[in-house]
Formats: C-alpha cells, structure tokens, sequence
DNA sequence: TGTAACGGAATGAACATTCATTCCATTCCC
DNA sequence: GGGAATGGAATGAATGTTCATTCCGTTACA
C-alpha cells in the first residue's frame, strides 16, 4: 500500500492532467474558432485578450459569485466587448469551468512538483504546507475562488475530475503514512478535511481581519496541525 | 485579562442578541404588517407560513445559492404563493438576512448556553467542539447555510454585526486560556481560524464523500484539534 | 481590398416584485 | 342562531428590469 502510493505520487503533477480517454476532448472548454494563434512566434499572442477575460471572471467571481456577476461586467473589468467572451468561451459556464481547471491545475503543479516522495512525512506535511501557503500568499484570488467553487453544480465533469485526481492522489499519501504510523489512524478523508479546513481557516480569518499573513503566521499553523495530525 | 474574558462570557448566549442601540430595529426585518397574531392563545399562528418560507429558501440557498435560487421556486417549494413571501419579508435580501440571523443565534445559544467559565481550557474545548458538532449534526443545512453565507455581500450591518460579536465572545475564550499558558501563543484569530476551519473541514469531507459523521469522527477531530492548539 | 477580430446595441428569456382579485374567518345585525 | 358584511391574508398573472447571448456594422491587419 505504501509503495502504491509513493509510486502514484512520483509524477503527481502529471498525472493531474486530463486523462486522454474517449470523448474527453470535446466537453466544453474552447470556442468554435480560437481567434488568431497566427503566429508561431513572434507576435503577441491575441490569447492576451481571453487572459485579460479570465482574470476579470475570477477577481468577480470571488467578489460577487457566479450568479452574481454579469457578463457585461466582466467585459468592462477585461476592457472588451460583451461579445467578445463568446469568441474565446462557449458561455458562461464555459468560461468559470476554464477558470476553475486553469487554477486547480496551477495549484497542482505549485504543491505537487517534485514532490519528495521518499522524505519522512514530516517534511513532506511541511513541503506541502508550506507551498499551498506560497501560492494562497501569491495568488490570494485563486485561492479563494477554488475553495468558493469547490461543489458548485455549474461544475461540469471534466472539471470534478480534476478535483479527484487532486483528492485521490493526496489519499494515497495519507494511507501511506499512516501505515507507515506517523499519522494519526482513522479515516484519511477526515483528516485531509482537518488539515485543508485549517488551512482555509487561516486564510479567511485574515481575509475577516483584513490581515496579511505574515510568514510566521504559516509556520505557527503549520506547527499546531502538524501536532493535530501525527501519530 | 483573563478574569475580563470570564466575564466576558458569563451569560454570553444572552449577548449575541441585538443591541438596543439607536436605529437598530428598523432595519430591514418585518413587513409592513405581520399577518393575524391574532389569538394570545389557541389559534395555531399564521407564523407557520413564515416558517415554511424560511425552511424551504434555507434548502434551496444551500443547494443552488442566494442568486442561484429564483423567488417562486422558495415559494413552490413552501407551498405558498409567490406573493405571499412579500407578506413575511421585504424582499430576497431581507428574507436571507432573517434565516442568517436566526440561524446564527441558534447556534449561538446551543453552543454558548451555560458556558463553564471557571472550567480548565481542554474542558472548554471539547464541550464547544462537541456542541458545536451537535448543532450541525442536527441541523446540517442550517450549518451549511451559515459557512455559505459567512461573508456575502447582502448581508446587512445588523447580521453582520450577530457575527462579529459572536467572534468577539470566543477571542475573550482565547486570549483569557492563552494567558493561562493553556494554549499556544500567537495571534488568536489565527488559532481560531484553523480550529473553525478544521471543522467545517470535517463537515465538507464527509459531505463530499457522503458520507454521515459519526460520533467516533467528532472525537477523533476533537482529539486532533486540541493538540493542535494546546499550549 | 479581403478577412478575421472586435464592440456594443439588440434580443428574448428569466427574474424580483407588484397588485387586482379571491378567499375565508370573524363580526354584526336582525 | 343565521345570513350578510367586513377586512386582512393569500394568490399568481402582470410588470418592468436585468441578464446571457446574438448579431451586425466597424476596425485592424495582411
């Protein structure tokens, strides 16, 4: 069980990837023509223009909500027409499902690059700790908007998949670990609710306070849930 | 300090209900005209119409959010008239301010009723955390509700203002334990926002897997969570 | 000049809220 | 006691607004 699990992790951040089954290709994501991709170098992308789109969505999506934003205004936040999401996204479900896999990927690859996957796991709790803090302290929006749309129905499939390959591979670290008895037994899922719930409780309780996180406020929580969740 | 805290506290189930202060009770809660409260006694109250609303816009707040939910769908789901729901409340906004607020000073007086004050800290601890579990074992949705709905930007100063004191209450728990040395120093907001996060945590794992938690899985978090804190 | 990208007014659907009407429990009058 | 009158509660179709999406005239570029 244990070697399952390191060897699921040894390219964790690959394997957050779409899987390349059937009809996988299809699901919703780009708009009938992709403008421009002219150039093969050179020339600046006209992508600047669907990212100018996608940062808009995600600022107002945490602001106010899916349905609470209209797409008039996230074309005024981007600086384009109303019209022009709909070159770059089929609708606007289309569009928060693209923002929702560009982050959660990001923060895959953020958290499970070259993951140490024969370390003692607690340094490999404080890796990860740490490097979640990185990137909620780098990309505070982004995270706030993954934990915000976690569940939401307007969540397609292909998009959920993201979120249990994520799931599934840090299960398979918990399990190790616990077999190996440096964690605490009982349900993995439990405990990675435990930790990930901290986690976010930080966040917001600063985000409440209107507080910056300083460093050692990570290394603070890091500390206490590390002593919550080993054996 | 620590002696403010306890005293702080004494009867602070009863302090989350509104201050009588200046303009606080015209806010946005009645309607114009509360229907019949006709009889002193006898007469089953017109209020289960209120009820009814307020229990079917809860559920469907928690399934599909407060922009996600249309009017008449609260309405076909209470079994009353659109119309009617303008009886009860002055408008959506108003209706989600009155289930925040009873919802939140529900779980106030479960949670706070008859705090022992003079108890040791891990004492303090474990009765909140297993209060705390029962209120949303008992009332899920209504727990989910108040998580969802912890910030949103239509809540008015008054619900707002429910929260805030209720945060006040347990800093004073804090400060007052971590000035006994019982819990680990540092900012109180923080440990707070992991130990809240760490539940709600809990509740969204179980309620992503399906799963129904149980009094072994209280424990065991609770167990967590005070070594997580404890000094 | 021709082609593709763009903007933003136009469109139709869905929404929150209103209001003219119905319903019914109670009161009043005989 | 019985029947008519009363008025507040309830209703849901109607209303005006807001929204996601489309459409087409304009612009930029090759």
């Amino acid at each position: 069980m244990t070697l399952a699990a390191d060897a699921k992790t040894r390219h964790a951040a690959r394997q957050l990837e779409r899987t390349p089954g059937p009809a996988a290709s299809s699901a919703s994501g780009e708009p009938p023509a992709r403008p421009s991709q002219t150039a093969i170098a050179g020339k600046r992308p006209a992508t600047d223009k669907r990212e100018a789109i996608m940062t808009a969505a995600l600022e107002l999506f945490v602001e106010r909500g899916f349905f609470g934003t209209a797409v008039p205004e996230i074309a005024d936040r981007a600086g384009v027409g109303a019209g022009t999401i709909y070159r770059y996204f089929e609708s606007k479900e289309a569009l928060v499902n693209a923002i929702y896999r560009e982050q959660k990927l990001a923060f895959g690859h953020v958290v499970l690059a070259d993951f140490p996957v024969t370390a003692v796991t607690r340094e490999q709790f404080r890796l990860l700790w740490m490097r979640m803090a990185k990137f909620a302290t780098l990309h505070r929006s982004s995270f706030v908007f993954l934990e915000l749309h976690h569940h939401a129905r307007y969540l397609d499939a292909e998009s959920r998949a993201v979120e249990q390959r994520m799931t599934a591979l840090f299960t398979h670290v918990v399990i190790g670990a616990q077999a190996r008895g440096e964690l605490k037994p009982g349900d993995p899922g439990v405990l990675m609710g435990l930790v990930m719930g901290a986690f976010v409780g930080v966040i917001r309780s600063c985000v409440d306070a209107d507080r910056t996180i300083g460093e050692a406020d990570w290394k603070l929580a890091e500390q206490c849930m590390w002593e919550a969740v080993r054996a």
